[in-house]
DNA sequence: TATGAATGAGTTTTCATTCAT
DNA sequence: CATGAATGAAAACTCATTCAT
């Protein structure tokens, strides 16, 4: 009764994201995650349709997190640099404190899945699309203002974009959450970083 | 006559490379390689131990060729900002030129392949450890030339590190040869945007 | 419902004994168990590992079998010669009861298999070592018994041991259930030999 | 020049056996042979024409080894007793003495090799079979001279044949050359055991 | 003769998915 | 809801054999 709370679907994604990303999602098997889970296959194809299925709530829900991290700080009024700076910390931030998730995401970045979509899979991508655009759309508005201001570069806005977001990214490959307790410095040098490479 | 006269073994690896580059090692199968080869399974296991090995083979090719292109800049004598900005540089140009390779590499950062290599494996596992500690330990040197001279800022080096190298990867997961036709202009911006990240 | 209320991986042990006895281990693939038993591979991976997991099965089954006719026999107490003879009776009534079970076993007397056997493979082989050491003990103590009553002739037991019980094998190699009959004959023949074998 | 002087099909033919017998014909590829005789696989298909070929040369020359130690002491002139004795003592000399050629022989007893065999194994195979013929009638002959003289007991000779010729081949199983040196006594213990087994 | 490359058919194994209970 | 059994399709790998050199 008060083992939990949260809802089912929750806690299979957690350990899906968990299995996910320790071993790569193709090297992970439906079973492997249900062990995970102290459950059985059953359980997560009465909750998810597919693996396919599966693989897309976590992407889903690795882009609403960070989405929701960095949405305010966009909305807020601050000058380009500032804005972008707080942006880029709560990206960070997004990648150490939800790490599995995220893990899960890039490593579909590659890997064009070849086709046997579902259409409600389709479904689910076309939504994950719409959030990414949204979000890569934020950064893109804070570089062009920033670049109109002077206060940053004029570059490729597209490469600039795609690149300071993959060093962003980075902490995703060797962050280790129990080694590694200044979750803090590591966002603020990140940022700087990222800030630095569009400044003028 | 005018077929090749390249070593079987390059041929496969090319061909392997770039299978696997585009749909991902896990969802590309060695009859899928031996199908864009015009041959079958066996020649490739003739060749191959392993699909495992054809990978290492591959990753240790990809840190080769870069280290071929940064080595002789590291050992020339600039000051740290040049030569970080040029081997920087050299970085993203070998991206885009053998983008297959990389591509691969990339891929492997994480999944961590259920542990079962083979000592053979291991083996060549371990020299590409070596390859790519040697990289690191190049741009390692030159950061610190940088700080210590002060025309880097004082950071933290290892996260600094395998920030910027996440970043100078960025074009493996965009780059399309046959559209983008600047490869010197996104090389010049991404070194630049590096070389920013880090100074002072 | 009337077809069988064994437990199902009771019926698949059997066929695979069977079937392994009349080919050979190695030349059975596990399509023709699956055949055999009116099913597909997945059935037979569903229950056993793999087919080094399913051959260890069958061995510690006939080794069980075996065990269970001739223990009473040993703790019964009859002076060393009878129960020898008893013992050794029983061990040939064994083989021809269960002859496939018992072929499985005979076969990879020779074949060490590769070693490439798993953690789990491992496991169940030492339990069958444990009770063969069990049922050669019997033997032995019988034997020694035996030696010091004077009724058996002084010789290398160890040697004795495994000799005669290879006599006692013999009937794995030629008896066929349908032709031959008299298991009770051919029982008392080969377990007076062994007796006699022996004795001073 | 020095290396050899036998015929490279008697090197080969060692070379096969030992591989053979130490992991199972079936365990044991072309190549694995090939690796233990220093050359490459088609060193071996020159000589001979399949690797089952390989094996009936292998199970040929073993009845022939076998043979030719028990043929003369059965010519001679020897009571029944004495000379089932020699014969015993000649078979188990043979069993240690080209251990892993016997070692092939046995692992064949079981496994009907599924019809692929060539018209020219056939012819092989039925070589061998007459000289097992040959080998067994000795025996019997032997057999049924010391039932009518009435030192051998009045028993099913088929059934003592094959069991006491399986007991002489028991060192096949646990008999090794470099700890085990008493060769000698062992023969001794085994020929005395198949005597005294089927004596009155 | 002997080698190394290549093949093709087969074998073990895995796994997403379905379904009866 | 959840489980365990079962399936089928695919994947990695093996290996006897052939052949050009």
């Amino acid at each position: 009764m008060a083992t939990s709370n949260k809802p089912k679907k929750s806690i299979i994604l957690d350990a899906a994201a968990l299995a996910f990303a320790s071993n790569g999602v193709d090297q992970t098997s439906i079973d492997d995650v249900a062990r995970a889970l102290g459950a059985t296959k059953g359980k997560i194809y009465h909750h998810f349709r597919s693996k396919g299925e599966l693989v897309c709530a976590i992407r889903k829900y690795s882009v609403e997190l960070t989405l929701d991290r960095v949405r305010p700080l966009f909305k807020s009024s601050s000058e380009p640099s500032l804005k972008f700076y707080k942006m880029a910390f709560a990206h960070v931030e997004a990648m150490m404190s939800e790490l599995s998730y995220h893990r899960v995401v890039v490593e579909e970045m590659r890997g064009s899945e070849t086709g046997s979509t579902t259409a409600h899979e389709r479904e689910i991508l076309n939504e994950i699309s719409v959030l990414q655009t949204e979000y890569e759309m934020m950064f893109r508005t804070v570089l062009e203002a920033g670049i109109a201001s002077g206060v940053f570069r004029k570059q490729n806005i597209s490469v600039a974009l795609r690149s300071f977001l993959m060093m962003l990214h980075a902490p995703i490959y060797w962050y280790e959450p129990r080694t590694d307790e200044n979750e803090k410095d590591i966002a603020d040098q990140l940022a700087l970083m990222a800030l630095k490479a569009v400044c003028a």
